[in-house]
DNA sequence: CGGATGTCAGTTCAACTGAAATCC
DNA sequence: CGGATTTCAGTTGAACTGACATCC
């Protein structure tokens, strides 16, 4: 747990770009500061939430499977939507739902429907996981603190051009 | 590599909250909107900035300690602050310093102020990585693509509050 | 002494690659 | 058949905890 500092570590290396760099446009400076940022902010998120599910013996990634599955008909969906949906790679999935299983939070069954696949089916157990673990975001605002709408808006359509031109969606 | 979707999951995923817990606060859907969009923002960025970085050797937590030294006098700091001006732990310092040092791009030296500490100081090499990966960072507006720079600077102005309220700076 | 600095051992987790089995 | 689905084995990286030696 490093120290608090008494200035923004950002600013002070977006300055320090701007000394040694002075010829660049002014967009790399603050793709710079924007980027860094990104990754601080993952770094606290992550770990509040992770924190706020502790008690759950889940994590983040395991969290959001469990809710996409809540949210689905019949509680089931197969592991390749499930991978289309978080935006993991197959293997990932696999990890996620073993956990999930090992944990008696979901459970698995071929898929009548293409003999190539699996479902993950939801389990009582973990649809009760889902919905403590929700209420508790839901107090806690995710962990984004007291932040006004407009911010949580700007955040969610600006980044969403980000994740549109990287290819997650048309 | 997941296909690409046909909607945005993100809003998909608001809309259904919405639906299933319609009493909250509009800021909790939109807290949930943000958050998920910074994961999936960090994945997506650390993902093209490592691939950048993979020609150099190097990964972005340990391209970000490097820069540090070069804009430092003497291109020395001591581990601790690294810690503070990076934010991670210290083991993790150890392990980001070791790395760089196995590739020949940072030394360490008793710190001659200060019994107890070492410093790290950036070789010729180090300075070479760093300044061919800024350049190409540069072209590439760090993985931000054609984002304007308006939507840039609220990114970190807003990110900044975050921070701030996380206790990284006063 | 208490506290800061850095390292070491070990753990957890996310994400990846390459290979393989199964079935559409 | 080619292609999709899922799993397995193994690797890397980030981040953590707890313990410890050293030195201010």
């Amino acid at each position: 747990m490093p120290k608090r500092l008494e200035f923004d570590p950002i600013q002070r290396a977006g300055e320090l770009w701007e000394q040694h760099w002075p010829d660049e446009d002014a967009g790399v400076y603050a793709s710079m500061r924007a980027v860094t940022s990104i990754m601080r902010a993952h770094q606290i998120l992550i770990a509040g939430l992770d924190a706020m599910l502790r008690p759950f013996g889940i994590t983040f990634r395991r969290y959001e499977a469990l809710v996409l599955l809540t949210y689905s008909q019949d509680g089931a969906l197969p592991l390749s939507k499930l991978g289309e949906r978080l935006q993991v790679h197959a293997t990932s999935v696999t990890n996620v739902v073993d956990r999930l299983e090992a944990a008696g939070l979901v459970t698995r069954t071929p898929n009548p429907r293409d003999g190539r696949g699996t479902l993950a089916v939801i389990t009582p157990a973990g649809r009760e996981v889902a919905r403590k673990a929700t209420e508790r975001f839901n107090e806690e605002r995710f962990g984004m603190g007291a932040m006004p709408k407009e911010d949580l808006d700007a955040l969610f359509t600006v980044l969403r051009d980000l994740r549109r031109d990287a290819g997650d969606f048309a």
